[in-house]
DNA sequence: CAAGCATTTGGCTATTTTGCCAAATAGAAA
DNA sequence: TTTCTATTTGGCAAAATAGCCAAATGCTTG
């Protein structure tokens, strides 16, 4: 650590780290996978698994990752979990995403040109 | 890899892990600070230097992953580099996260009781 | 209670990510 | 051209992540 660790990332890399965990729980192939899916309504981890063809164990890790972030909500229901979304904005959220792709491909096609 | 891919990730893989390339941009301390930093306006390496505390070269990579996932966009004057933002809905974006991490505090207020 | 199913946890290795230092580049100024 | 300043790149060691297997947990049913 710095001797003077008074700059304005110090004072504020708590509330940044909080803020990254969200964002880490989202930069995963399958974590977005399940996130997108879940959009579409609960699921338990048992279809997730079949879905994305990874071992259950993974699948379990990563919806506790999700869960971690404050994204997901588990149900318990008989000796199956159900998983879904506690925030609704994470659509819009990727809508951005996809904005910040397509303005990427534009500029590399003015490129070519 | 799985020698049945034919499942509903395997499918969309790919596009995944391009989305996956933004969120992971924008998920560590350092790279979230820069990008709120810079919707302020442009800056160069060294301001972020100063204002963070870390090696130039160190701030000088996070910036170079921020290009690489098209969020910033450099411009050399003289002998100083500027960053700024290609996409102005990052600001929304990071809104919802703080939506996720205050439903997410609620949560846990609501357990103590 | 025993057995079976869905899920989680522990543990371990492989991969990726970070961050520093030192060296290389590039423009500016002497 | 030499020197100085700002930035990037290469390389390496430390830390964090991912994914598999095996074992543990917790229902549910016989």
């Amino acid at each position: 650590m710095k001797t003077n660790p008074a700059n304005a990332f110090a004072l504020r890399k708590q509330q940044l780290s909080a803020r990254t965990k969200v964002l880490k729980a989202l930069a995963h192939p399958t974590r977005l996978f399940i996130v997108e899916e879940l959009e579409q309504g609960e699921r338990c981890v048992c279809e997730l698994t079949d879905m994305i063809g990874a071992d259950m164990s993974t699948i379990s890790k990563h919806l506790s990752v999700l869960k971690e972030a404050g994204l997901v909500i588990d149900d318990k229901r008989g000796n199956m979990v159900f998983y879904h979304l506690r925030v609704s904005c994470v659509l819009g959220f990727l809508d951005c995403v996809e904005k910040v792709l397509r303005s990427q491909a534009e500029e590399q096609a003015s490129l070519i040109k």
